[in-house]
RNA sequence: GUUCUGAUAGCUCAGCUGGAUAGAGCAUUCGCCUUCUAAGCGAACGGUCGGGGGUUCGAAUCCCUCUCAGAACGCCA
């Protein structure tokens, strides 16, 4: 039920020696004010057409244009008003929301092709910080729009478990760290080690040839450096998991770096079969000059491989393992020049679909203004945030919900819900410095705002005890509450459709904000388990409302508890 | 220096393809729980949309230019 396509289309039938539908399509656009109705028609464009004032061309229009949806039209000066008939609209869209209920909005552009998504991508030995959660909350949010709309994603948790700070970190540990301390606290005392490695380096820079030396002994397979790397990567990716598991997040392939170490060599001489290597003081690279980009490192002078390369590999493995229609990397925008480079080579090669990798940037979380450094020890724990959201939560429900079964578990979902949220309810794009308090809200524009609004409605349903509701019979409401609920749910599925477009779940979570704005406001202003000849169709609109914020929120990976 | 982001209310941000009187949330002040969960609803306060040009019937939105902020610019990832 598109109502701004029915209304295209009666204008349509009126103009059409003058206007193709999908052009009258985009001119109609939504009024800012109520007054000005439900749909409105600018008549500038037509006034170039006819060579007439369009104030003239909109009085003109006003009584030729008909519909069984539209109640009354309206002229403005130059501008058409159109007000709906809100019962038939309002019917015909619980019809459709009640009968397709998790699948609304669903559609088929996709094919079930598949898309894999470089998402998450934690670093081995340090502890995740608040930008990998960005990482991994936009990828996982992206994945579920792409499945809805006909994608078959494939989460990928592109580790960084090799590279020269393995060699850095094999090294101090090997100078001051001890097993028992790593075992103790695996995390912690890495991250230890690996900041008073980059301490002392700043004193004496020849231990910096050490690390480089170290890691090139891993890479060529020094039994006592794969030994330790393994240990650490094991130690690691248990802590990971913890985290994980509180998002509810899955990944189906947990290919890191490490995994394309023996498929360099063939990258290698894959491009430089092409003609694309030159030797640069000692270092190989492809020349990018005439796509505007600074050369790509390929090999370092000692030999070693570099993060340019790992992903070439990944991207040909990707391509091959996958055939993907496009792929995406959620990585921050501070990459941007690393995978124009990237695409840049892959086009080099001769490969069309270097067009088909987009780069997902997002903005950068800052701490007292300043960039975060985990090689400085400057960090945001993300499980000290997550913890912290939680404990907050629980507060919260003490506060003001002291009955409340399962307290723990709610505040978790509420907790993380907020944290979650957050990071995805403005532009990917906005870079945000980091304050505890700010994060973790629970009033406004907030996750736990969305969730309390469908735990509200549910529990409407709860009282009335209804559960089900027949396809079959006609639920219509008339009233203006009603009605801006009614609209945005009938804008779910355009509006699904842009986030996909733009790879963007903000235009998600606002949907659910401005969803249970309107419900909120129609909870305040309509009584509905009072009996009326509209309660039934009230209890269908609550319905209908639960399950499409609950179908928001999970996109956003977002949990929704019943009650709170 | 070059390139890329960005600049909208005291703060954080919306503003879909240019359209009618620029909107939320937070904060501040006030009002609403004997009635479906007050994590809510309502009201007030708050803006020369960074400056200047241009295109257009019409610009926060497009183009140019300047200012300011952040980021990236070969052997880290």
């Amino acid at each position: 039920m598109d109502y701004k396509l029915l209304v295209a289309q009666s204008l349509h039938d009126v103009l059409k020696d003058q206007l193709e539908l999908n052009e009258i399509n985009q001119l109609l656009e939504k009024p800012k004010m109520v007054e000005h109705g439900d749909l409105a028609f600018p008549t500038f464009q037509l006034a170039k057409l006819f060579r007439k004032n369009p104030a003239q061309i909109a009085a003109e229009l006003q009584d030729q244009v008909s519909s069984p949806i539209i109640e009354k039209v309206q002229t403005v000066g130059p501008y058409l008003n159109f007000f709906l008939k809100k019962d038939q609209v309002s019917q015909l869209v619980l019809k459709e929301i009640l009968e397709q209920k998790e699948l609304y909005g669903a559609v088929n552009i996709g094919n079930g092709q598949n898309v894999p998504i470089d998402m998450s991508s934690p670093n081995i030995a340090k502890p995740m910080s608040m930008g990998h959660l960005r990482s991994t909350v936009i990828g996982n949010a992206l994945s579920n729009i792409l499945s809805r709309v006909g994608y078959n994603p494939v989460r990928i948790n592109y580790l960084g478990d090799w590279g020269t700070q393995f060699g850095k970190l094999i090294s101090a540990y090997k100078k001051w760290g001890t097993e028992e301390d790593v075992r103790a606290n695996p995390i912690k005392e890495l991250l230890r080690l690996y900041v008073l490695f980059h301490e002392e380096a700043e004193k004496h820079p020849e231990l910096e040839d050490e690390g480089r030396a170290w890691f090139k002994k891993l890479e060529d397979g020094n039994e006592e450096a794969i030994a330790l790397w393994t240990w650490f990567r094991e130690e690691s990716l248990a802590e990971f998991q913890k985290v994980y598991d509180r998002l509810n997040i899955q990944f189906d392939s947990y290919k890191g770096e490490a995994f394309y170490n023996d498929k360099m060599d063939s990258v290698v001489s894959l491009l430089d079969k092409k003609n694309l290597l030159t030797l640069n003081q000692g270092a190989h690279i492809v020349d990018l000059e005439k796509y505007n980009l600074n050369p790509a490192l390929i090999r370092k002078s000692d030999g070693a491989t570099l993060y340019m390369t790992r992903d070439l590999a990944a991207a040909l493995y990707r391509k091959e393992n996958y055939d993907f229609s496009q792929a995406l990397y959620v990585v921050g925008q501070e990459q941007s020049n690393h995978f124009k480079q990237l695409k840049g080579v892959l086009s080099e090669m001769g490969y069309d679909w270097a067009e088909n990798i987009h780069h997902i940037p997002f903005g950068l979380i800052t701490k007292d203004g300043k960039k975060l450094s985990t090689r400085k020890g400057k960090v945001v724990l993300l499980e000290e945030v997550l913890n912290e959201a939680s404990s907050l939560a629980l507060q919260q429900i003490e506060d003001k919900n002291p009955s409340l079964e399962n307290k723990e578990v709610v505040a978790e979902q509420v907790g993380v819900g907020a944290v979650v949220f957050h990071d995805l309810k403005n532009d990917r794009l906005n870079n945000f410095d980091f304050t505890i308090e700010e994060v973790v809200q629970f009033e406004g524009e907030t996750g736990p705002y969305v969730q309390y609004t469908r735990a509200r409605g549910l529990s409407i349903l709860k009282k009335a005890e209804k559960e089900s509701f027949s396809t079959s019979e006609n639920y219509s409401l008339n009233d203006s509450y009603s009605w801006e609920v009614i609209k945005l749910i009938q804008e779910f599925p355009a509006t699904l459709i842009r986030a996909y477009k733009q790879y963007e779940p903000s235009i998600i979570a606002k949907h659910s904000i401005h969803l249970s704005q309107a419900f909120n406001k129609f909870y305040a202003n309509v009584r509905v388990l009072d009996e009326h000849p509209e309660k039934e169709s009230r209890l269908a609109l609550v319905y209908a409302v639960t399950e499409l914020l609950k179908q928001d929120l999970t996109i956003l990976g977002v949990e929704t508890p019943d009650k709170m």
